[in-house]
DNA sequence: GCGACAG
DNA sequence: ATCTTGTCGC
């Protein structure tokens, strides 16, 4: 597995890389295990932050709605902040806390883009192909996408794009709040990326993977 | 030139 | 991103 990159032009040129690779299509087996991950930082941190910044990273295994496998980790983020370079603040501290996630999930959840991104290779793209692990983003909003919201009944899609690619899909979740950015990452494609979120919400707004996964890691910052 | 901009 | 607080609608 290669290195994570560690400047800006490295990442650059690694995101474009990943942006023309063309990884075999996954399609949920059935029973699959689903996991989320996350990173909290300190309390009261606002801003871009910077490298140093003290983070806590937590992820989640999900067997049929059951937790089934847990990690966390105490340790720093590499960089500031700056849209489109979400990988070099995250991604070190995330690809620790999934490597040592058991068991292996089947796909995981990153709150994070994909193909919504500057050059087509958001850090949900980028964490799964460094993993070799299938993933799916799922953000509040945006990075660069456009396209208007779905109707507000549970379910409901409406495509996001980029000129006029479909690179993710507003979803919503739970009737009465705001839709998710639902985006595919590493071997998936829209349709199942929807899938896979549909069937992880439990009745939330929140896929419960990510749901329990932030709680893992607020819980390992409060234990500091 | 200005604002917007995943977390 | 994170957090609190308040307010509204069911």
């Amino acid at each position: 597995m290669p290195d994570w990159p560690t400047d800006p032009a490295q990442l650059v040129s690694a995101q474009r890389l990943l942006a023309l690779e063309t990884p075999a299509a996954w399609t949920p087996p059935a029973d699959y295990l689903v996991a989320g991950c996350w990173v909290c930082f300190s309390r009261g941190l606002s801003g871009p932050g910077r490298a140093g910044d003290p983070a806590w990273g937590a992820a989640v295994v999900l067997a049929g709605g059951h937790v089934v496998g847990r990690s966390s980790v105490a340790g720093v983020a590499t960089a500031p902040y700056a849209p489109g370079m979400l990988a070099l603040r995250l991604g070190p501290l995330l690809n620790d806390v999934v490597r040592r996630l058991t068991p292996r999930p089947d796909v995981l959840l990153v709150d994070a883009t994909g193909r919504d991104h500057p050059r087509r290779a958001g850090l949900a793209l980028h964490l799964g192909a460094m993993q070799s692990l299938p993933t799916v983003g799922v953000t509040h909003r945006p990075l660069l996408a456009t396209g208007t919201w779905p109707a507000d009944e549970a379910g409901a899609t409406a495509a996001l794009i980029i000129d006029t690619d479909p690179v993710a899909s507003w979803l919503r979740s739970k009737r009465g709040t705001r839709p998710l950015v639902v985006h595919p990452g590493w071997r998936v494609d829209l349709d199942i990326a929807v899938q896979v979120v549909r069937d992880s919400l439990a009745g939330r707004r929140t896929p419960e993977p990510l749901r329990l996964a932030r709680q893992s890691a607020r819980r390992a910052r409060a234990e500091q």
